[in-house]
DNA sequence: GATGGCCTAATTAGGACTTCCGGTGT
DNA sequence: CACACCGGAAGTCCTAATTAGGCCAT
């Protein structure tokens, strides 16, 4: 089995690799943000220079030789490490298996260096009815403003978390590295594949309404982000209930464990059960119960279920991607209707998939492929403004046709690359149409 | 020596939880 | 009885913002 840090050396590398060959010399633009979201490395030990959000196109579109990485890499590899190795009951441990689901390496078929496809977060918003008195401070006696050591003028208000209402700095989440909120870390687990539905799962997709099947999986999932082992749900359940108050989250009346995000990503992908019915087969035998009441059992009685995810672990990536290539196509889909509203960072984060592949012939999930093809907003895509789903798209396309041209002939025309990237790598043109939070109404439900 | 620019460390405010608790409802 | 759920209160952690001070060049 490989270790995190050959994973890591690998699948940083990958898009040097790919620029080095001749093969692929003609992409030299097609290099997506290879910077998953900070808190995705920290389980994987995967450390990059990230910049997702508001695009600097000029340094997205260079390789970046991870330099702040640098100092990070042990660190994380470390903290992943450490994670990792926390006693868990199980063989499969949570920790382990969620750290699999940032790690692509299962049955699915994407082995492109894609990460992720980030959206600018720039428009970020944040509740706007959070009360706000800035008169607060300039209020303080003179007394004891002159009592600081240095005087200090009144400071800015720190842009809060992106809440469909306040606007939030563009760079506030580039800067900070590993940030990630609960209701972002919410998300991930939903549009991750090995988490939903297993132990969290859409209940009204359209309404943003999710369900925490298993609240103490995903409570500890939380708490090993947080560096927290003793994070609970009652813990996480205090924090989930704050976002009520900042318009976040809502409540689900009479039902329990189920909570409604007030606005979603419009490109966020969305898991249903049918995705993973097999697993929500294995979860619910497990569970039996799927009505109000969630399955707390020990995460090792649900675990043991998932004990395909662990015998993948063992088995050549090859030998799963075929496996995995027989059964049916995801059936992931986006939010179909664009509502204008305000912006948050979305991950479309590829499914499981193997990340070693030899000779790292790319092969691109047609479900994906077709669904990004499809969003009318990465038709309109330009290779600038907000790049990354343009880049993600496109290299997504470029994948899928060096795929089909492999298999004709390796040393073909395989390096076909659309003409906007090829000429303009870093070119800013033109602005593409953010991804944005669409506002959830109760119409919806 | 004065001035300005740059960098760094220290300081501080504030956001986002986390922890604890008592209570209610199912 | 267990669990979900609620919300107040206080605390912790982390980050961004701000500033003073050092260094260097002019």
């Amino acid at each position: 089995m490989l270790q995190q840090s050959e994973l890591i050396f690998d699948f940083a590398s990958d898009h040097v690799n790919m620029s080095q060959l001749g093969v692929y010399s003609d992409y030299p633009a097609v290099i997506v943000e290879q910077v998953p979201h900070p808190h995705l490395f920290s389980y994987t030990g995967l450390a990059c220079e990230q910049s997702h959000t508001e695009v600097d196109h000029q340094q997205l579109l260079k390789v970046e030789p991870c330099e702040s990485g640098e100092e990070e890499t042990m660190e994380t590899l470390v903290a992943a490490d450490s994670l990792l190795s926390m006693d868990c009951p199980d063989a499969l441990s949570l920790e382990q298996h969620y750290s699999q689901t940032f790690l692509p390496s299962l049955g699915d078929v994407i082995t492109t260096p894609v990460t992720q496809v980030t959206v600018s977060a720039e428009g970020i918003v944040g509740a706007v009815d959070k009360p706000q008195w800035p008169l607060l401070h300039t209020k303080k006696p003179v007394a004891q403003l002159q009592s600081k050591k240095r005087g200090r003028k009144p400071r800015h208000r720190r842009a809060e978390s992106p809440t469909p209402d306040i606007i939030v700095k563009k760079d506030k989440y580039n800067k900070g590295g590993n940030t990630l909120y609960l209701w972002q870390f919410l998300m991930e687990l939903l549009q991750d594949r090995q988490v939903c539905p297993r132990y969290i799962k859409w209940t009204n997709p359209d309404a943003g309404i999710f369900k925490l099947v298993n609240s103490k999986a995903v409570a500890r999932l939380w708490g090993k982000h947080k560096n927290k082992p003793d994070m609970n749900y009652e813990t996480m359940g205090r924090a989930l209930r704050y976002y009520y108050q900042r318009g976040i989250l809502n409540k689900v009346e009479g039902q329990r464990l189920v909570y409604q995000f007030t606005s979603l990503p419009k490109d966020m992908i969305y898991i249903t059960d049918g995705d993973n019915a097999k697993e929500e087969e294995d979860y619910d035998d497990n569970s039996g119960n799927d009505e109000g009441v969630s399955d707390d059992s020990d995460d090792s009685t649900i675990l043991s279920s998932d004990q395909s995810v662990d015998d993948e672990d063992l088995h050549p990536p090859q030998k799963k991607m075929l496996s995995s290539s027989v059964r049916a196509p995801a059936t992931q889909r986006t939010r179909p209707a664009p509502r204008p509203s305000a912006q948050r960072d979305t991950v479309l984060r590829p499914t499981s998939t193997s990340l070693i592949q030899e000779q790292h012939l790319p092969i691109v999930s047609a479900e994906m492929l077709r669904t990004l093809q499809n969003l009318p907003k990465v038709q309109s895509l330009q290779p600038a403004g907000h790049a990354s789903v343009f880049r993600t798209a496109q290299l997504l396309g470029s994948l899928c046709e060096r795929q089909a041209a492999a298999q004709v002939a390796v040393d073909s025309n395989c390096a076909r690359e659309t003409p906007n990237e090829k000429s303009h790598p870093g070119q800013k043109t033109s602005q593409v149409e953010t991804p944005q939070l669409v506002p959830l109404t109760s119409s919806d439900q």
